[in-house]
DNA sequence: TGTACATCAGTGAACGCGCGTTCACTGATGTAC
DNA sequence: TGTACATCAGTGAACGCGCGTTCACTGATGTAC
């Protein structure tokens, strides 16, 4: 059947924001074309009517993440004080809430050892998203110059998803937030130079 | 046929270090049975024989790869000066060797977003040799006790493996030299207090 | 205004493939008598 | 000492399954005449 013109790229998008957090909660491999599809009350055939291939739809729904969480971010850094943002910023990232919830959270913590074993032109791609979701958080970071600035953020930010990785994968409940605790504190401590 | 007896204990030792490299270089998805013990000149049925399940060979894989490279560190701590060995754990985590070998290097930067993936019964081993390995890495570490240290290596480990996988997922030589190069530093300074 | 045709998002069966796992079998050696 | 049998690491075909991808088809709507 034929449908209203803006209805493609309406299930083109919710397409996107379902991987976005299936490749989050489930990784690369673990998430299927077949199983999305259904979520979204369609069939698996369709899916090629939008996207070329897994690859193409796995940079935009990374795209989607990095977009998400440096709204996320952003959003709680601009509500503080100047001076509180980078403790804010920690804090949020460090929560038990992003622990909790990888399909809502960083997609550096959730997919970044995915990306390592991407095929070259699909690692290029989602390299650059990375690094631009670093220069986005650049503005709330310590350091003289930009490009300072950026790799600050790329460091604090890569340092959080390991400690975050890890506490993901730590299955005793205490231990987790003890660690999270911690974190909160040494990777503040580590931003501010 | 029949085989000396030590010859299934030796078998058993090259799938063992065969698959935690194989895990490590393609993730816990990537890698599977079949090619695993094809590059052992070895037929797949035969597995079975030495594992109950391929999540019981990732456990075993996970523990041969965290003795590896506790070792790998423990031995290059050991060998310098004890003032100089906190700079000397972080020079050699974020060297360029480390960064280009995930196959022979920390398993947590590897596997830990698979780690956090498996299911409920796995994941506890596999938490458990993550803790052994920071364990292991604590007495190299300041602080007044040893929770305190056992935490610090936690938290320090977990950080290094954060930066090293944004480092291998960055396609770019250059900007790849200069993070890691960067990483040293900040991680140095943030090991120290 | 009515009719014939083009469009194209979505359907659902089918493709080949590799996965983890099972199983009947092989055959050299060790053991029992 | 010779013979019959048990052992068991490794073989290779087969299991069902889900994967990414392809494709002939559907059918409501828009367009051309």
């Amino acid at each position: 059947m034929r449908y209203a013109p803006e209805h493609k790229e309406a299930t083109r998008a919710r397409i996107v924001a379902a991987a976005s957090r299936r490749f989050r909660q489930a990784g690369g491999a673990g998430a299927g074309i077949a199983g999305l599809m259904r979520e979204l009350r369609l069939t698996h055939g369709g899916f090629y009517r939008h996207f070329e291939s897994k690859d193409q739809l796995f940079e935009e729904a990374l795209a989607a993440a990095a977009d998400e969480m440096g709204a996320l971010i952003a959003g709680r850094a601009e509500a503080a004080p100047p001076d509180a943002r980078l403790r804010v910023i920690v804090d949020t990232y460090l929560s038990e809430a992003h622990c909790a919830h990888p399909e809502a959270g960083c997609p550096l913590a959730a997919l970044g050892a995915d990306i390592t074993r991407l095929p070259r032109r699909s690692r290029d791609a989602c390299q650059r998203l990375l690094w631009a979701y670093a220069a986005r958080m650049a503005s709330y970071m310590p350091g003289a110059t930009l490009d300072a600035r950026v790799e600050r953020a790329a460091l604090l930010f890569s340092a959080m998803a390991g400690t975050l990785t890890l506490a993901r994968a730590t299955s005793d409940a205490a231990a987790r937030r003890r660690l999270l605790e911690a974190g909160r504190a040494f990777h503040a401590a580590a931003a501010e130079v």
